[in-house]
DNA sequence: ATTTTTATGGTACAAATGTATCATAAAAAT
DNA sequence: ATTTTTATGATACATTTGTACCATAAAAAT
C-alpha cells in the first residue's frame, strides 16, 4: 500500500538485519531468505535493493566501515577533545576490545569479511584498504600529539606505534572473541602497553 | 581392487585436499564434493572415513594444531637448541607472519576455523583452547629463559610478553593476509617490538 | 568353502539457495 | 485519464549440497 520509501532507510534495515543475523549464525550462514526474513521482508524486497547477494555483501561491508568511522569520527570531536591524546588512545582501545555486544559484533563480522576477502579477489580490493589505513593514520596523529606534549619520549617513532598499537588490538580481540583470553584481560595487557610505550626510556 | 588400506594415510590426504582447497576457494566454500574431486577419491569416501562434513571439518582443525604444534616441537628440539632464547623467539615470529605459501595457509585456515568458533558453540570449545595456550606457555617459557641468561630485564613479565608477543604476530598476520601490510613490514614491525621489549628500563 | 568385514563406487533424494519471472497496487507523469 | 514508474508480493526453476542407500570386489575369518 505504501509509495514512495526512503531508499537509504528501507537499506539501512536490511543491512542490519544481515548485521543482527551475522552476529548470531555467522557471516558465512548468512542467506537472502534469511536475511528477507530478519529484516520482515520479502525475498523479492532484498533482491529489488540490493539485486545480487554480492551486492547485499558489499552494501554491509561498506556500512559497517562507514559506521565504525563515523562513530570514531563523533567520538573525536565531541567531548572527548578535551581528554589528553594519551587518554583518546585509552579510549580507543578500550572499545577496539570486543566485551560489548556492539564490540563483538564489529570485530566478528570485519573478521569475517577480512576471511572472505583472503581468497576472494573481488572483495578484497575495495573497502580494506581505507579502513584501517585510516585508523592508523588517526592513531599515528595521537601519538605525534603526545609527543608534542611531551608524554611520549622523543625516540619513539609514533607510525610503528600505531601500526603495533592496531596489530596488538586486534590480535586480542581475536582471542577475546574465541574465549582464550577474557575481556578484562586484553584491556589490562593494552593498558600495560601502553604504560610501556609511554614511559619507556631507549638505550 | 586394493584391500587393506592405512586408514591414517588416507585420512590425511584427504584432510591435505581440504586445507589445499581451503587456501583456494576459503573454508567457508569446501564442499564434501570439492574436496572428492581435489583428493582423487569418490564422495563416498570422503564420507566413509569421516561421516559427517561435521567430522571432516572437526578432523582438519585437529590435523592442522597438531601439524602446527609437531613441527614447531621438532624445531625446539632441533638445531634451534643451540641458539639463544631470544634468537629462538625471533625465529617463531619470523615463521609466524604469513610471508610464504605454508604460513599463509595456516593463518588463513585457523582464522577460518576460528570465525566459525565465533558463533558455532559445538566448534569453539574443542581444540581452540590447547594450541594458542600452549604456544603462549612455551613463548612464556622463552622470555624466562632470556630473563636467566640476563637479555631480558628482571622487571619485564614473561607472561604478559607472551601474551602481547603472540596477540601482536597474530593482528599482524591478519594485516598481512588482507594485503594491508607486506610481509617484510610485519617482520620489521615484529623485529622492532623485541628489540623494545628486550633493550627497555622501566622507571 | 562359506561367511563376514573392509573398502569403494554409483546414485538417488530431499532440502536449501540464488536468481528469474509474473503480477499488481499505488502513485507520478503525461 | 491514461501511461509509466516505483515498490512489493508470490512463485517457479535450476543448481548445489549433505546424506542415505544399494551394490560389490577383495580379503579375513570361520
Amino acid at each position: 500500500m505504501p509509495k514512495f520509501v526512503d531508499h537509504e532507510e528501507r537499506c539501512n534495515e536490511i543491512i542490519h538485519a544481515l548485521i543482527k543475523l551475522a552476529t548470531r549464525i555467522g557471516l558465512h550462514e548468512v542467506t537472502m531468505r534469511a536475511v528477507a526474513a530478519e529484516a520482515n521482508v520479502s525475498l523479492r524486497l532484498v533482491q529489488y535493493y540490493f539485486t545480487d547477494k554480492a551486492g547485499l555483501m558489499h552494501a554491509a561491508l561498506l556500512k559497517l566501515e562507514a559506521d565504525s568511522h563515523q562513530r570514531w569520527a563523533d567520538r573525536l570531536s565531541g567531548e572527548i577533545t578535551s581528554e589528553s591524546p594519551r587518554r583518546i588512545l585509552e579510549i580507543f582501545v578500550n572499545e577496539a576490545i570486543p566485551n560489548e555486544p556492539d564490540s563483538r559484533t564489529f570485530h566478528l563480522v570485519w573478521l569475517s569479511y577480512a576471511v572472505i576477502a583472503m581468497t576472494d579477489s573481488v572483495m578484497a580490493s575495495h573497502p580494506f584498504a581505507d579502513g584501517p589505513k585510516r585508523l592508523e593514520r588517526q592513531l599515528c596523529n595521537l601519538f605525534m600529539e603526545c609527543q608534542r606534549d611531551g608524554s611520549l619520549p622523543a625516540q619513539a617513532n609514533p607510525s610503528f606505534e600505531a601500526t603495533r598499537l592496531i596489530a596488538l588490538v586486534h590480535g586480542l580481540g581475536t582471542s577475546v572473541m574465541i574465549g582464550h583470553v577474557d575481556a578484562a584481560a586484553a584491556i589490562a595487557v593494552t593498558q600495560r602497553h601502553l604504560d610501556d610505550v609511554f614511559k619507556q626510556t631507549k638505550m
